[in-house]
DNA sequence: AGCACA
């Protein structure tokens, strides 16, 4: 009801979010916490007067875009309560896919459509429309799963039970802030702490052994990247 | 608030 009233789709508009971050890693972060409600297919940000502190992510599908509008809405990002409605327009790489793909410039000759037609039939030149491309790329971000797999059968899991995580096999560019909106969607969530001079690790911490666990079940080889699913180990004592 | 696909 107040989410807008424009129809469900595949595509969430975020709006409200932290101006300050750099783009790439707002959407690392954005594609890290998105994740956990499907398959996300990209996720666009400008930091374009007109369009910064706004995104768009595309998911596989519609349910999990009503997931990700009604379960995040107010999610605080970044110290920001995230805004949440779906996207008005179909995102290009779902035209793509559709083969409804026009490109730019066309498109935006669509808005004076009245005006194009004229042209059209005065002018009548080149621009090798017609037949729509195929989905060449997949632009932005992974086009990948971003879920747990299997359990890793090669490594000991005898690691007795602590209140503090043990994170490694991180992207190098990962921040703490990336993995605070990760892990302190899970209770009792205390703190982040990296070492400067030891990148790809990261300690993580609980209030108790218990909220620990339930954290690293959830979040066991989450992929920041595609390349890197995360082992999450309990910390030495 | 601001709806794009550098």
């Amino acid at each position: 009801m107040l989410s807008g009233d424009i129809p469900p789709n595949q595509t969430i508009y975020i709006r409200n979010l932290n101006e300050k971050v750099k783009k790439e890693e707002l959407k690392r972060s954005i594609y890290a916490l998105f994740s956990q409600f499907g398959r996300i297919l990209d996720v666009v940000a400008l930091k374009t007067e007109k369009l910064r502190g706004q995104a768009w992510v595309v998911f596989s599908e519609v349910t999990a875009a009503s997931n990700a509008v009604r379960q995040m809405q107010s999610f605080p990002f970044y110290d920001k309560p995230m805004r949440i409605q779906y996207a008005k327009m179909k995102s290009d790489c779902v035209a793509k896919a559709d083969g409804t793909y026009v490109p730019r410039e066309k498109k935006k000759k669509q808005e004076e459509k009245a005006a194009e037609k004229r042209r059209k039939a005065e002018e009548a030149h080149q621009t090798g429309s017609a037949a729509n491309g195929p989905s060449f790329q997949n632009n932005g971000v992974h086009t990948s799963q971003a879920t747990r797999h299997g359990k890793s059968s090669s490594s000991q899991e005898t690691a007795p039970p602590n209140n503090i995580l043990f994170i490694q096999n991180l992207p190098h560019e990962t921040t703490s802030m990336m993995l605070q909106i990760l892990f302190q969607q899970y209770p009792g969530f205390r703190e982040v702490r990296m070492i400067e001079a030891k990148p790809g690790i990261a300690f993580v911490e609980f209030g108790d052994d218990v909220q620990a666990s339930i954290a690293m079940q959830a979040l066991q080889s989450f992929k920041i990247t595609p390349q890197n699913p995360m082992a999450i180990t309990y910390a030495k004592k």
